[in-house]
DNA sequence: GCTCAGGCAGGCT
DNA sequence: AGCCTGCCTGAG
């Protein structure tokens, strides 16, 4: 690593990648909090679940992570960038107080989510799994995101037990509307082919968008049918890292309204704006429940 | 049964 | 530019 938020502490083992726990570093608040639909709890701070076509294990403890399922070459090609290991959050949330100094809803919302951090999620397929998101409700967002894998995604081999990774945008556009609305994802399902045909055919490159500045990057992937502000805002957030992304659904309008009835002007808080999102989404969420 | 879910498009004023 | 309504489906 070139910077110090981690330190790596056991790469010896085949598939076993050990780091020091960063601060604010929590795998029960980062997979609940909604960014991401294929990790499950398997035992107590240990989570399962599969991404960029790999299946793994990650466990924490007071002091380190585990990933399990992933060799020394893996994590730094992949799972380093997948968790930002690279962001450091003690920075951006100094940067959060002196905006909003005396602000005692963030200030309880911060401390109550202070082991949220947002993942750089596989693009395409948090573009399909947040236009699934729409009017629906999440237990079912995740049963149609695991069918349309053990449907047309790739095998994966995990100690005798098989898993799916999300499937290509190409065999989407290939499977066509009339299959994928089998599989009960309603109305969404000729939004999905949208996107799967403009991204198989390369009217939209995902990994090109990349070096647009948000705002355009919104606007492109609004082109997609299906793709309203909101989508495209978790989109943005979720997989492009864009901390300067504010997406603004029931549970944010709810706690805006309901704490800052006088205004909330998320565009004052630059490239913390996620953050803030996530922390009073997480807050207004889970808070009494 | 029946409401409603982490929105969006299309049609209306 | 802002309001309204219908939408697939199945958890709760």
């Amino acid at each position: 690593m070139d910077n110090n938020i981690i330190t790596v502490l056991n790469n010896n083992s085949e598939n076993s990648f050990t780091f020091s726990r960063p601060v604010g570093f929590d795998l029960n608040q980062i997979f609940d909090c909604g960014q991401s639909f294929r990790f499950s709890p398997c035992g107590a701070n240990s989570f399962s679940g599969i991404a960029h076509g790999k299946y793994i294990i990650i466990s924490q403890t007071d002091s380190a992570v585990t990933i399990d399922g992933c060799a020394a070459e893996d994590f730094e090609s992949i799972w380093k960038n997948y968790f930002c290991l690279d962001v450091d959050y003690n920075t951006i949330r100094s940067k959060i107080v002196s905006i909003r100094p005396n602000d005692p809803v963030l200030t309880e919302a911060m401390e109550y989510g202070k082991g949220i951090r947002l993942l750089r999620q596989d693009k395409w397929e948090t573009l399909c799994s947040f236009i699934i998101s729409q009017n629906n409700n999440i237990p079912r967002i995740r049963s149609l995101i695991e069918a349309i894998s053990e449907k047309y995604g790739n095998k994966i081999i995990h100690n005798d037990k098989i898993y799916y990774s999300f499937p290509t945008a190409e065999v989407i556009a290939n499977a066509g509307v009339d299959a994928l609305r089998s599989l009960k994802v309603g109305f969404r399902a000729p939004y999905i082919i949208d996107a799967a045909t403009k991204v198989a055919n390369r009217e939209i490159d995902l990994e090109q968008l990349d070096s647009l500045q948000t705002d355009e990057l919104l606007k492109q992937l609004m082109t997609i049918k299906g793709v309203g502000l909101k989508v495209a805002s978790c989109v943005t957030l979720f997989a492009y890292g864009r901390l300067d992304s504010f997406p603004i659904d029931v549970w944010i309008k709810r706690v805006l309204e309901k704490h800052y009835p006088e205004g909330f002007d998320h565009t004052v808080l630059g490239n913390t704006a996620g953050l803030v999102q996530q922390y009073l989404f997480y807050y207004e969420r889970y808070r009494n429940s």
